[in-house]
DNA sequence: CACTTGTATTTTGCATTCAAAATGATAGCC
DNA sequence: GGCTATCATTTTGAATGCAAAATACAAGTG
């Protein structure tokens, strides 16, 4: 009977073809959006991407279609897509999830991270402290995100770290505005000691906390840069 | 000069015009895997659902993508659509997550609740115990769902609630083999009078604890059925 | 009889085409 | 001059058409 487990669609062993054009291109929109390229608010124009990305308006508007799901671009019947928007109110509304997935982040990985997993963590760790001396924010906050995302591939837990992805990447596009101040940069340093202590301690609940808190501070400071630019738009 | 807030794509004074097909398709398409009109696991025909809803595959296709991206259905390259299968591992990994998500709604919800939501939802309460001790499990379920909503909308962050949204679709589509036992809804509806409890008394961290107990517990049952499902199967 | 090999059919991926809506421009009017 | 109304252009929404891949089927071989 073929309903046995070799009739499933297993991902057995590499399939070799190329991936469908819609992913190609939903994922370099991706990119662009978060990178900055294509700014909040600004317009998408179905024509001029296809033009860059020499595919047809259909598996372009297929990515378009899931860029909006994700929350990135916000499509207006009739009238186009734009990137989303990045107000106040949006961070104000994602960090505390945020908080809240990295928390649970933090309590499963305390009980599932490996030794050599916490090994690689605590070296980026140095090294961000290394780079927070010299003040090269650059590359802090490449390490920086990278200790986040390790924690959370820890965890174990896909469907978490999916949905994070997710609203990091939509946060991301805030970071060239994040100048961060002297005092908050310390702090944060600070609340990663932390964290690598409770890791080290496998302290799921103190983690939590302090991952929670990180975020909450993360936001303020975002918030705060955020108003620096409204203020300076006007 | 035209960059004023008018112009900006504030949903003024609903737009009458249709809405596109994607979408419409998209919900039509959510509503059947949801209600497990199309179980897990099944191929989902393009062709098929084309005559059905007298559409083109375009507008189809597009709504696939969207409901791949919300984890509803997998896309296997060149081999078409299937409802994403709801397996003990997705479970698992959901459930701990709506914990996290609906601990954080009841933290907020205390925090922003008025008091008329809080007395529409202790009289939903109410209802809901009632068909509790007349073993109404579909008007319970309908209740059950309708207060955690109900809770998750008085937080007042519609990005949490999105994210919730969508992970309980995802497991709803189980509801059907939740055959719960006696002793587990009891218990359910025990942790609902503590749930109002800590709502009336504003308890955010009582309330979280609460929540996220109540899910760790309803994943179990869940987990519970799932399995004996899966026995019976073989 | 199981198993491969080759072929026809179906299905998917994408480009193209057509219609409708929105945008922009021009002319007319007060 | 400022305003509205009409028309041309652009852009979006959706259907159709075509090529490539996958599936189903049939015949041939050990």
């Amino acid at each position: 009977m073929p309903r046995t487990a070799a009739s499933l669609p297993t991902a057995d062993s590499a399939p070799i073809g190329r991936r469908p054009l819609h992913e190609e291109t939903a994922e370099r929109l991706r990119e662009m959006i978060v990178s900055g390229e294509l700014g909040p608010g600004e317009r998408v124009s179905e024509k001029a991407l296809c033009l860059r990305f020499g595919v047809s308006r259909t598996p372009l508007r297929e990515s378009l279609k899931v860029l909006a799901a994700e929350g990135l671009i916000d499509l207006l019947p009739h009238r186009g897509a734009r990137v989303a928007a990045l107000t106040a109110e949006a961070v104000d509304e994602m960090f505390p999830v945020m908080g809240a997935l990295e928390a649970l982040s933090g309590e499963l990985a305390c009980q599932r991270i490996t030794e050599e997993e916490l090994a690689e963590i605590r070296a980026m760790h140095y090294q961000m402290a290394l780079h927070h001396t010299r003040r090269e924010l650059d590359a802090y906050f490449r390490l920086n995100q990278a200790i986040h995302e390790k924690i959370m591939d820890a965890a174990r837990n896909p469907t978490l770290a999916a949905l994070y992805r997710n609203l990091a990447g939509r946060v991301r596009r805030a970071r060239y505005l994040a100048n961060i101040s002297r005092d908050r940069w310390d702090r944060a340093m600070a609340e990663h000691e932390q964290i690598i202590r409770a890791l080290d301690a496998r302290d799921g609940k103190t983690l939590a906390r302090v991952l929670a808190q990180h975020l909450t501070n993360k936001c303020d400071a975002l918030k705060e840069s955020i108003a620096r630019q409204d203020a300076e738009r006007v």
